[in-house]
RNA sequence: GUCUUUGUAGUUAAAUGGAUAUAACAACUCCGUCCUAAGGAGUAAUUACAGGUUCGAUUCCUGUCGAGGACACCA
C-alpha cells in the first residue's frame, strides 16, 4: 500500500542522509484538511526532540532530500510551519488508483495480513428458552462484521455459536413450561409465538424462584434431572423447547445474514469442564471453599471466582473451560475471538488467567471483545420480569417507520417489503456498527435509527445512486474510462485510494467502526460532486467522471458488504 | 468499600500525543430536480473540574466531582 511506500522512502532517505531513525518511529498519516496534503509526517519534530535541532530546520533539510528521488506518485512535498512535513499525490496517482478499484471489483480492499489464520469468532451467545434481544442483536451484528473484515484481509474464519442450554436459568424455564404443559403451542404456529410462549416461561419460572421457597426446591429438582441422564416428561419438555427455540434463532440469524460453522452447547460441554477443573483442584490451581470450587484472583489483582458450585455442576466459568478446549479440538486456531457484552470484562481477566495455567498457548491466542450494552432512554432491561425488547421487536418496529415512505418512492408494488425491509435492518445494523465497540448505546428507536445524513440508508442510498447513474450511461452507451486531462483533484478522488488502508486498521483493532466512518465520508464527498458535477456528458472527462462513479460504487458495495449491510437494487 | 470502564456542541457519536477538535440529528437560511432530494450549500454551538508531563494533551499521569460495570456458587 503507499503508505507504506512512503514509510520506506522516508527511512531510505534518512538513512541516506546518516539519519538513523527505528521504522516504527515513522508515522504517516493523512492530515484532517486535504489543504495539507494527502499524507503527512511528524518525523522532523520526533527527531529534533531527540538531538536538540531545530525542527523546522530539520524538516528542511530532510525535504529537500526527500524532493530529489521523489518516487513518481508524489507531485510535491511541503514544510507547514510547525515542522510537519506534507506530501501531495500526483494527478496520475489518483488516476491509477481509480483503474486499480475498477480492475479488482469486489476483491478491492483485500489484503493478505492475515493471510491463512485461522480464526474461530465466537459471537452472539443467544440462550435457549430466552428471547433473542438486543443484547445479542449487538454481538451478533458486531461479531458478523469482524468475521466478514478479518475475512477480507486474509483470515479463514469459523462462525461460532456457544449456547446455554442447560443450568438454572434453563431449569427455571422448563418450570415455567410445566406450569403450561397442557397449552403448549400447536407445531404449525408462527416461530415467533412459539418463542413468545418460552420467553413467557422462563419470566414466570423466575419471578417464582425469588419469590417461592417450594418453587425454588421444584426447580432445582428439574436442573438436577435435566444435568443427569434420567428420561421423563421434564426431558420432554426439555427437548421440546430447546428445540423450539433453536429453529427460532436459526430464522433470525437467516433474517440478518449469519450462517454459524459451530454450534457448542453447555450441555455438551459441562462434563469436559468439569473434569479439568477437578484435575487442577488436585493439581492446586483451585481452592475448595464452602463445598465449592473456586479460584483466587486477588494474588494476581482480579477477583475470586466460582468455577464449580456446592452442588457439583460446573458454571460458565468451569465450562468456559471445555469450551476453549473443545473448540480447538474442532478447529486448531491461530486466534480465538470472544465477541460478548462488557458486562463481563472482568470475568474474562480471571478466565484468561486460569487458562493461561492450564492451556497457556491457547489462552495467549484467545481475544475477548466486550462491546457495550444497547439501553434504553426507559432504563435497564432485564429479561427476569420480562421487560425485555427483543431483537425483532426493533426491527419491526423501525420497519413500520420505513414502510410508509415506500408509498411515495414510485417503487414497483412488490418490491416495496424487500426494501424496507433491508433498509431497516440497515438502519439497526449502521447505528450498532457506527461507534466504537465497548461504549454503551442509549438506544431511541426514534432519534437512535435515522434515515438521513448519518446512517445505514444514507449510504445504501448513495450506492443505489451510483449504480443508477452507471445504468443510465450504458444504456445511452456512454464510455467508460479513468482518463483525464484535467489536473484538477477532487476531494473525491482523494477519498477513493483510501480504502485498503481502512480495512487493514478495521482488522488490525476489530474495530468495524472505521469502516463506517469512511464510507459515510465518501459517500458524502460523492454525493457533493454529484450535486455540481453532470457526470453523464459528451465531454471526455466525463469517462472520467463515470469511472469515478463506478469506483464508488464498487468500494460501497464491498464496504457495506462487510458491515454485513445489504444494497436495494433500487430505492 | 476494592477493582474497572467512562465523562466531547441542545442530542448521538468521531479524532495511532499533532495543524483550525470532525460529523450527523435537532434549530435557523438557502437550492423545487437535469444522471435517484432517503440529496446538496450555508449559519450558530463542544473537550466535566483542578493540577502535572510535553515543542504540542480530547488522548498520558495525579486529584476532585458525576455516570456505568464486576466483586462466591446466574450467564
Amino acid at each position: 500500500m503507499i503508505d507504506e511506500k512512503i514509510k520506506k522512502f522516508i527511512k531510505e532517505t534518512l538513512i541516506g542522509m546518516s539519519v538513523y531513525i527505528d521504522e516504527k518511529e515513522i508515522e504517516v498519516e493523512h492530515p484532517v484538511v486535504f489543504e495539507h496534503g494527502d499524507y503527512s509526517t511528524n518525523i522532523a519534530m520526533i527527531h529534533a526532540k531527540k538531538t536538540g535541532e531545530n525542527p523546522i530546520e530539520f524538516a528542511n533539510k530532510i525535504t529537500k532530500e526527500l524532493i530529489k528521488n521523489k518516487p513518481k506518485e508524489i507531485e510535491k512535498i511541503e514544510v507547514a510551519g510547525n515542522g510537519f512535513i506534507n506530501f501531495y499525490f500526483s494527478k496520475d496517482f489518483f488516476i491509477d488508483s481509480i483503474k486499480e478499484v475498477l480492475k479488482k471489483e469486489e476483491n478491492y480492499g483485500k489484503s493478505n495480513f492475515l493471510k491463512g489464520q485461522k480464526t474461530i469468532v465466537e459471537y452472539t451467545d443467544a440462550n435457549p428458552f430466552k428471547e433473542f434481544h438486543i443484547g445479542h442483536l449487538m454481538s451478533n451484528t458486531i461479531g458478523e462484521s469482524i468475521s466478514r473484515i478479518i475475512e477480507f484481509c486474509g483470515a479463514k474464519v469459523k462462525r461460532a455459536n456457544y449456547q446455554g442450554d442447560i443450568g438454572a436459568h434453563i431449569a427455571k424455564a422448563v418450570w415455567g413450561i410445566y406450569q403450561n404443559k397442557n397449552n403448549l403451542p400447536k407445531d404449525g404456529l408462527d416461530p415467533k409465538d412459539k418463542a413468545k410462549f418460552l420467553g413467557m416461561a422462563y419470566a414466570l419460572g423466575a419471578k417464582n424462584y425469588d419469590t417461592d421457597e417450594n418453587i425454588k426446591k421444584e426447580i432445582e429438582e428439574i436442573n438436577r434431572k435435566i444435568y443427569s441422564d434420567e428420561k421423563g416428561e421434564i426431558k420432554k419438555l426439555y427437548e421440546w423447547g430447546r428445540k423450539t427455540s433453536l429453529d427460532y434463532f436459526e430464522m433470525i440469524y437467516k433474517r440478518l445474514g449469519t450462517k454459524f460453522d459451530y454450534y457448542f452447547f453447555e450441555s455438551k460441554i459441562a462434563k469436559s469442564g468439569k473434569k479439568i477443573v477437578n484435575e487442577y483442584l488436585k493439581r492446586g490451581l483451585f481452592e475448595e471453599s464452602e463445598g465449592a470450587i473456586i479460584f483466587k484472583g486477588e494474588k494476581y489483582g482480579l477477583h475470586t471466582r466460582v468455577f464449580q458450585n456446592s452442588k457439583g455442576l460446573p458454571t460458565y466459568e468451569g465450562k468456559e473451560l471445555g469450551l476453549s478446549k473443545m473448540k480447538y479440538e474442532k478447529y486448531s486456531y491461530d486466534k480465538s475471538l470472544i465477541v460478548t457484552g462488557n458486562d463481563i470484562n472482568d470475568y474474562f481477566d480471571v478466565l484468561l488467567k486460569v487458562m493461561s495455567f492450564i492451556f497457556p498457548k491457547l489462552a495467549e491466542r484467545t481475544v475477548h471483545v466486550g462491546h457495550g450494552m444497547l439501553k434504553l432512554p426507559t432504563g435497564k432491561m432485564g429479561s427476569r420480569t420480562g421487560e425485555i425488547i427483543t431483537a425483532e421487536f426493533l426491527i419491526d418496529e423501525v420497519f413500520k417507520r420505513v414502510r410508509p415512505q415506500m408509498e411515495e418512492s414510485g417503487l414497483p408494488e412488490e418490491i416495496r417489503n424487500e426494501v424496507a425491509e433491508k433498509v431497516s435492518i440497515s438502519a439497526v445494523k449502521y447505528s450498532i456498527l457506527k461507534q466504537k465497540a465497548g461504549k454503551d448505546i442509549i438506544f431511541d428507536i426514534d432519534k437512535s435509527v435515522s434515515f438521513e445524513g448519518d446512517s445505514g440508508p444514507y449510504l445504501q442510498y448513495t450506492c443505489v445512486r451510483a449504480k443508477s447513474v452507471i445504468e443510465k450511461a450504458k444504456r445511452e452507451n456512454k464510455k467508460l474510462k479513468a482518463v483525464s486531462e484535467k489536473k484538477e483533484i477532487t476531494n473525491l478522488e482523494r477519498m477513493i485510494y483510501r480504502f485498503p488502508e481502512i480495512i487493514k486498521r478495521a482488522g488490525e483493532e476489530y474495530s468495524p467502526h472505521y469502516v463506517v466512518i469512511y464510507l459515510i465520508e465518501l459517500s458524502a464527498e460523492f454525493n457533493t460532486y454529484y450535486a455540481v458535477n453532470k457526470i453523464i456528458g459528451n465531454s471526455k472527462e466525463s469517462q472520467y467522471r463515470l469511472a469515478m462513479t463506478k469506483a464508488v460504487s464498487i468500494i460501497l458495495e464491498n464496504g457495506l458488504k462487510i458491515l454485513s449491510i445489504k444494497v436495494p437494487e433500487r430505492m
